[in-house]
RNA sequence: GGAGCGGUAGUUCAGUUGGUUAGAAUGCCGCCCUGUCACGGCGGAGGUCGCGGGUUCGAGUCCCGUCCGCUCCGCCA
């Protein structure tokens, strides 16, 4: 029977006698006395064999291997002067081992476990060896602590953990659905859910007054660092509350879960920006302000312009903006190419440049200062700050586009300047705001921007009831941010079945569609539906970003691959022939690879 | 669907302009070692250079194709 953990015994306990059990962690054999360092998740503890106290269990012991798990009774002894290990906990002690038992053997592991492991392939494969390195365990109960906070925290304000459906009904609008055949009703599919967000509305209607849920949620898109299909969120619903109400809640939450698990203390409540400000200054509607590089608004200075790549995206309605990259002008011509890639991806026609060499226009390399007036390029020197040493970069076009590129490339500067190396910043932000309808450029309707159940400002109520749709219309909708990644985001809801219906209309949902899909909701409606709202917490990334972890694989006990397979127990795979007979189901025979030409 | 980076002992990596028998560290195996803590010393085994094809007198290295992994774009209400 173990009596103590391997990170328990102090000199409080020298001349007790103690079992401990756990894993060979390191063997240092001096063909003599033999130390052995055990270690179980809480830590390590030194274990000596002397041939003088157990001939048999130091001789047992010369065989021992690492990750062999090993039960040692022994007493707690006063380590020998000047053998103190100042690195771990149990240092100054050390077991004296009276008896050695061998509980199970481990073969030679796949990788060793105190070393980095750059092949994820293979920590995938075993993946339970990962984890049991120091990294991965305290990751994984640094998980732990995030949720118990949560649940802690939203307890102790009245807060109800309910469980909704993960067998549910898949719904047109979002992400792919992960589909599971019905084998009672053949033809007929269930859907796992994307999250929680129908059911927690009823749960409201219901007169829960306040939910929360550690949801797990599925998404059958194409994966990240950042993205799983399967994913858990912190879902929360709340009824007759704002959104102000919501915003400090989670400002709470936020606080608690950063103080108890990373020790941090971080502001009891998040500067607020909105949308529109956010694109307008950082090109993103999940900035990263831990380093500034603004967008400048450029309009006024370029209004008259002769260079008609900016006087023409502004007579056209559009927007010219640019940023400084301070200190950056000797930016290499490969970095230059780089930053062009990024902007032609995010739809711009070329990435305009001035290398600011000097204080004189001569000086500068680029290749559009040619074109521009001596009072523009004052102005300029002005509105963006040029000091020599700068690099400043250009967006024409329409607003959201260049917001884009510019926000993009901005990101880009700053990695390749490495500006947040070492920063430890906790940078929070919300989002306000949001749109509440954007045009889909391929079908050309308006789609949700959060979700159909959003509602709008209040001063957008009447346009919305009245069709008079818009991407202008605003919602009551809301993300919190930390230092560039969106942690979550939420709304306000629509509440009435009305207001709802013509939600539904300006997404161009028949009523037949309305009825078949969301006649519940609009049913529930009906009957006295609370004013409600809430928002959703992306539980991987918030640990992912307590841990520093570059990946939310990091913070996952077993996810999934690129593909989406998990490597350890081949999932996905085929399944039996009667299954899928059970199931009705025919499954396409994969075409056969393309036969290859002989040549000859 | 697209782009980029990578794939060489069990593991982490090096490998020059294409040139002898592909190296190091660590792990593994054997021997030695009674105070180490990443113990140390000596010796040994271990490779389809992801796979297929091509160029060449000669390919880990160059070219084409393909597979796998990662990152990003698209996608993710």
């Amino acid at each position: 029977m173990r009596t103590h953990h391997c990170n328990e015994l102090r000199p409080s306990h020298i001349g007790e006698t103690v079992t401990l059990i756990g894993w060979v962690n390191t063997v240092r054999d001096h063909h003599g006395v033999i130390f052995v360092d055990l270690r179980d998740r809480e830590g390590l503890t030194q274990v000596v064999f002397r041939p003088e106290e157990n001939g048999d269990a130091a001789t047992a012991s010369h065989k021992l291997r690492d990750e062999d798990v090993v039960q040692i009774t022994g007493k707690v002894s006063k380590r020998l002067e000047g053998t103190v290990n100042d690195k771990i906990g149990t240092g100054e002690i050390e077991i004296v081992a009276s008896t050695l038992v061998v509980v199970n053997k481990a073969d030679v592991l796949p990788f060793q476990l105190d070393k980095e492991l750059s092949n994820e392939d293979l920590r995938m494969r075993y993946r339970y060896l990962d984890i049991r390195r120091p990294r991965m365990t305290q990751n994984l109960r640094t998980r732990h602590r995030v949720t118990k906070a949560t649940r802690d925290f939203l307890d102790e304000r009245g807060f109800c953990e309910i469980e909704t459906p993960i067998l549910s009904k898949s719904t047109p609008e979002g992400a792919r659905d992960f589909l599971v055949p019905s084998r009672l009703q053949p033809g007929s599919f269930y859907a796992l859910p994307q999250a929680p967000q129908q059911y927690k509305q009823l749960l409201m209607v219901g007169g829960m007054e306040k939910y929360f849920q550690i949801a797990k949620c599925f998404r059958d898109e194409d994966l990240r660092a950042d993205r799983q299909p399967e994913f858990t969120q912190i879902d929360i619903e709340a009824s007759f509350v704002e959104q102000d109400d919501i915003i400090a809640l989670v400002e709470g939450l936020m606080g608690r879960i950063f103080k108890e698990a990373r020790g941090a203390d971080i502001p009891a409540s998040f500067d607020r920006i909105t949308y529109r400000e956010a694109m307008n200054s950082y090109g993103s509607d999940k900035p990263d302000r831990r380093f500034a590089m603004h967008l400048t608004d450029l309009g006024e200075v370029f209004a008259k312009s002769t260079f008609k790549v900016f006087s023409g995206a502004l007579q056209s309605g559009g927007t010219v903006k640019a940023i400084n990259a301070k200190g950056f002008s000797d930016i290499s011509t490969g970095q230059v190419k780089t930053l062009e890639q990024i902007a032609l991806q995010a739809g711009a026609k070329g990435l305009a440049y001035i290398q600011v060499r000097g204080e004189t226009v001569d000086t500068w390399r680029s290749p559009i200062t040619k074109f521009l007036s001596p009072e523009e390029i004052e102005a300029m020197k002005q509105e963006l700050n040029i000091e020599t040493g700068d690099l400043i970069l250009f967006g024409a076009g329409p607003w959201e586009q260049v917001c884009e590129i510019l926000g993009r490339v901005r990101l880009a500067c700053a990695e390749m300047q490495s500006l947040l190396e070492g920063n430890e910043e906790l940078n929070f932000l919300w989002v306000t705001e949001f749109p509440l309808l954007a045009k889909d450029e391929e079908t050309d309707r308006y789609v949700a921007v959060h979700h159909p159940f959003t509602r709008p400002l209040k001063e957008d109520e009447e346009k919305l009831l009245k069709g008079e749709l818009s991407t202008e219309l605003r919602a009551q909708a809301y993300d919190v941010v930390l230092n560039g990644y969106e942690l979550g985001g939420g709304s306000i809801r629509i509440h009435e079945a009305p207001l709802q219906a013509a939600m539904f209309k300006a997404l161009g949902i028949s009523d037949e569609t309305a009825a078949e899909e969301f006649g519940h909701i609009l049913d529930a409606f009906r009957f006295g539906a609370p004013p409600h709202g809430g928002l959703a917490l992306g539980l991987d990334r918030v640990v992912m970003l307590i841990c520093n972890e570059q990946s939310i694989r990091e913070v996952i006990a077993f996810p999934k691959n690129n593909k989406g397979s998990d490597l350890m127990s081949q999932s996905p795979a085929e399944v039996e022939e009667k299954q899928l007979r059970d199931l009705r189901i025919q499954v396409q025979k994969k075409p056969a690879a393309a036969a290859v030409t002989p040549q000859g």
